[in-house]
DNA sequence: TTATAATGTAGACAATGTCAACACCAGCCA
DNA sequence: TGGCTGGTGTTGACATTGTCTACATTATAA
């Protein structure tokens, strides 16, 4: 039989650029990530790429899309799993879900907050940044309603609540404090009681 | 007279390229910064960054170590002007102290968090990093003993605490968010307001 | 079937980080 | 005082990268 021919056409190779960029970002850090470098470990020609993003930074908006959409459902997923109408209850494990997300896909939650990408939002990207802080608002909102900061702006609150989860996971993703809290055998509990501290359950 | 001319020494290349490259990050963000492009601009040669800076790298890590320094100045400066013995009022300071620095001082603030950064760290920026890290939790420990969640543990509170000026700051200098969230002319009441949620004055 | 757009390739170019070899100069020791 | 030595700056070089243009191949649909 004869050996497997390389198609000239790869396929799929916008995806597999996806996922070879995630992958490098996982094992060798972002500032590795090289179009040519994806290139060569696809077996494309250097320019390949080019074809399916226009720049390099539209790759890492690409990436950073990808993350926003499905931090925001791993986000709303874990409060649907809930099965509750507490709205306190539901925004806790909202907070967790997103939490759990980023520590277990650092590398997206990397792309999501590298400063390269902000300065070049494209409108899919803008578009899945949109989603989600409309989702958390409004979940902000309801918690209000039953009592949580009730006297306080719901932009302040909305921050606030934003910040911790975005701030636990950037001290323990890329900061070197992730040196003095990063266990991950405990990284469960550790969720839990950080966001706990946030959105309280019983009062 | 004659014409200045020029020394074969700078004199003070190093600080010079600290300087110019915070101004870099805050003009035209971290990602023009480049070692030729600074060279350029102090008029020396291109290759002149390389005595002073083993590489790229460790130029970043030299900026960073130096936020940290001057966000450890910031934060507990604040402290010790509010001339209190009340733990919740110095650590209540110190948030507003860390973020309101975050919010005046992007290009350090973005070097700090740089992913590059944390991967290569020189000991200077270990030691900086450990020196904050250490006078926070400190003063966390003893809003504890003033009662404020005293049953959680002091690493929990420790990242909780230092979670919400830090995700605030991220939310407000880089991330797409700023659009929805970054008021200058609101900037100090946000400050005031966002911390008051995590250390509450009156209780 | 065939025209047309999409996808991939090859080659080129400027910019960058980094290195080695050399030039200049400040400060110390004899 | 004079020369030496190490620190600082320069020049030139090289590999790598992102990106562009021209061209090759293939999928698609009229």
């Amino acid at each position: 039989m004869n050996a497997a021919v390389k198609p000239y056409h790869h396929g799929n190779l916008a995806e597999a650029i996806l996922l070879r960029a995630a992958e490098i970002i996982d094992e060798e850090g972002i500032e590795h990530l090289t179009l040519r470098g994806i290139a060569r470990d696809l077996g494309v020609s250097h320019a390949a790429p080019n074809r399916h993003f226009r720049n390099k930074t539209a790759l890492l908006a690409a990436l950073a899309a990808e993350a926003w959409q499905k931090a925001t459902d791993a986000t709303l997923g874990e409060a649907q799993r809930t099965d509750s109408a507490n709205a306190h209850v539901r925004l806790n494990a909202m907070g967790r879900g997103y939490l759990r997300w980023a520590l277990n896909n650092r590398a997206l939650f990397r792309a999501m907050i590298h400063p390269d990408v902000n300065r070049y939002a494209t409108a899919e990207l803008s578009e899945a940044v949109n989603e989600f802080s409309e989702k958390v608002r409004n979940a902000v909102m309801q918690t209000q309603t039953e009592g949580r900061h009730s006297d306080v702006p719901l932009p302040i609150l909305a921050i606030y609540t934003n910040a911790v989860p975005l701030g636990a996971a950037v001290l323990m993703v890329d900061s070197l404090l992730s040196r003095e809290y990063g266990y991950p055998e405990e990284q469960e509990a550790l969720i839990e009681q950080v966001i706990d501290l946030v959105v309280p359950l019983e009062r």
